[in-house]
This record gives structure tokens, sequence and C-alpha cells, in this order.
DNA sequence: TTTTCAATTGACATCGATGTAAATGACATT
DNA sequence: AATGTCATTTACATCGATGTCAATTGAAAA
């Protein structure tokens, strides 16, 4: 029998589905193998496509970082918003935001995601999340009914130690706890109990 | 007028010397452009040496790279060694030890090197530290009067959470704060003001 | 069906980083 | 001064990642 190509008939698909392809098996060679595994071929090898096919679509290797950074940095924004939702709604608790936090770090990937974008020095991308930290800091100063600017301002303080505490235990997390014999949730539960030291606000004082 | 090689006798390093400048340049090299700034050739041409030199000196990049990390590493497992001695010594604050940390995270270096050897997935290199990091726990368990076990394991979630501060800090803090109009030294004083919470124990002996 | 569009591919070119081997020369020892 | 060691260089080879371009082909439109 002589060699066919029964091998594939092409499959074509819409440039929207295959930069969505794409950009998913991205995001899982950035998880898995740190930023140096984002190659074209890798990318391209996983969704059995040519590595000249992604440059036809994202236009450049660089262009498919920059999509794929744009990406996650929609995923998290978006994973922090509808925390802020879930707490401007109900009786959504502080720690369930906190939650949400970290695991957007954690398991979203946004911790790997952000390093890369420090290490990278490609600060901007980090840009579209002003909006959503700063909406963050409004959801909880309404929430604690916080109402004079210094107040507001140890609101920020409060995220910006959340987000620290959450960036730093998705990276390193892991082997730290390890050295200090400290359980899988350690972090989460010392952010947790250090929370209410800042979202304790005084009742307007008139005395 | 003639092509002269008036160029360069060359200069003649004793090993260890040129390990030294190359792992100094080198060390600039990451902190400023990050690890894939980390290249035989540029380092060889900061130093006025050939990237075959290098390889001489290192065995491979990969050697050199790892080199870089034990160096690294051993910077910070000292400044850590150093910060517990004066916590053990004089009447060194808990608060100095904090600055300590953050300093080495910070402009140490220490930060983009974890964030490094994460992303990579070389764990082993971070082996060194655990040793230094044990030991700065016990120093503060001593500087407090913890004895019991399970106070101790909460000293052990105090430095949990200076580390990871002191780490997402290095990395992403700057542009985070500038979102959240946060003061440079923003998060070393959120870690202070919290750090009673954990340091606060059984009145030792004696007062 | 025929035509048209463009997603996809294959082949090739380029560039940088890494690695190898032989030759060179700086410096100590004799 | 003669010699040996080895740090250093030069030249070359390799490999992977990126990029270019013409040809192919799936699928909708005519």
């Amino acid at each position: 029998m002589s060699i066919e190509k029964t091998a594939t008939r092409r499959r074509r698909r819409l440039p929207e589905e295959a930069r969505r392809e794409a950009l998913t098996s991205a995001r899982a060679l950035l998880l898995s193998g740190g930023p140096d595994a984002v190659t074209l071929s890798a990318v391209a090898g996983e969704i059995g496509v040519t590595h000249a096919n992604l440059i036809h679509h994202f236009g450049s290797a660089a262009g498919l970082q920059s999509a794929l950074m744009a990406s996650m940095v929609a995923d998290l924004t978006q994973a922090l918003d509808e925390a802020v939702a879930r707490l401007r709604t109900d009786e959504g608790a502080p720690l369930e935001l906190v939650n949400a936090v970290f695991d957007a770090f954690s398991t979203g990937g946004a911790g790997r995601l952000a390093a890369w974008i420090a290490l990278s020095g490609d600060l901007s991308h980090l840009e579209p999340v002003r909006a959503a930290v700063q909406n963050l800091v409004d959801a909880i100063s309404d929430k604690m009914g916080v109402q004079d600017a210094q107040a507001r301002q140890g609101m920020g303080a409060a995220v910006l130690f959340i987000a620290l505490s959450a960036f730093g235990e998705a990276l390193i997390g892991p082997p730290l706890r390890d050295m200090l014999d400290q359980p899988d949730d350690a972090a989460r539960r010392v952010v947790a109990s250090l929370l209410p030291r800042f979202l304790i606000t005084k009742p307007p004082t008139g005395s």
C-alpha cells in the first residue's frame, strides 16, 4: 500500500474561533511551562495548525503574547467585577471577596500572568485592571459605610494588602508554606484574620 | 591609515574573579531586563569577554543561570541571617526585620529572582532559603517569648505573611500602588501596622 | 457550477543564542 | 630565557524561533 495523504483535510475556522483556540492553548502553556514555553511552534502544535497560521492571525509572535496578556487581564477584571457585584447585591461578606481574589491569582493564573508582565516590563498591559481595582475599592467603601477621604485611603491600602498577598501566594506560596510547615490555606486565613483591622471603621465620631 | 590591532592586550583573570564579574553583570541584567536579558552574549559584552569564555567558566548557559540563582539566593539568606542576628543581639525591633525583608526583596532583587525561579519551575534553587527562613521563625519566637508549638505556628504564619507581602510589593507593588493612589511605603506600613496582631503574645517572663 | 475570498499550508530565509574545537597569549615556574 | 598551564579568543557549526511568500483549498457567494 502506498503512503496516502489520508492525513487531514484542512479545517477552516472562523478567525475569532482560531484566535480563541490559540489563546486557550497559549494560556495553558504559560501556566504549565512559563513564558518561554509560549512559542509559535508550541501553540501551533497544540491546536493542530502551523506557526505561519498563528502569524496570520496575530501578526507576529509579540502580537500573540500581547493578545494573551490582554485576554488574561480581561478574565481577571471580569472576575473582580463579578466579585464586586456579589458584594454589592446580597450580604456577600468581604471574606468571600478575599477568596475570589485569591482564586483569580492562583487557579485563574493571574499570578503568573502578573509576574510575566512585571518581569518583561510591559506594564501597560495592566492598565485595564485599574478601573476594576478602583471599582473594588468603591464597593468595599460603600459596604463599610466609609465616607471621608482618609478612610477611603485606608480601604485602598486594604485592597493593596489583599492583592499583594494573593499574588505572592500564587507564585511562591507553595514552596514557602512548605518551608514554614504551614497548611495550604495559611495565606488566606492570615489575610482573613487581619482584614477586620482595616474594615472596622469608626462611626462618624462626633463625640 | 592601516587597521591596527591596538585593540586589546588580553586581560587574564583568576577563574573566581572572572566568575564574580560575570555574575555581577548577569545580576544587573536580570534586574533591568528580566530573565530573557541574561544571555551569554549580553553578559560577555558587559564585562568585555567573549561568550565562549563564559561557557569555559560556567560550562553552559544553564550553568551560568544556575550559578546566578545560587549567588542571589546566597545573598538573600545572608541578608536574612544578618537581620536575625540584629534581632537577637540588641533590642532590634521586629519592625526593623520587616524593613530588612522588604529591602532584600525590592532593592536586593530577591523578588525578581524568586519570580524567575517560580516561573521557570526550578524550585530546587530555593532550598538553601529554608534554613534561613526557619532560623528567622526561631528568632522571632525567642524574641517574643513564644514557647508552645501552636504559638510558634503562628509565628510561622507571620513570617509567611511578611514574605508574601514583600515579594508582591517588589514585583507588582509600584503599578498597583499607583492604581490605588497609595504612597510608596504603603505596603510596609500595612505590614507594620498589622504585625502586632501576630506578635502580641502572652507577656514573657520578666519585664 | 463557477467564482471569489481568505484561512491554511509548505518551503524557504533570517537571526540570535548556544555550543565546539583549535589557536593564541598571559603569567608562573624552572 | 625556555617551558607549560590554562584563560582567552577566533572561527565555525548547530538549533530553534521568527518571519516571508507563493500555492493550496475550504466554504460561501454568484
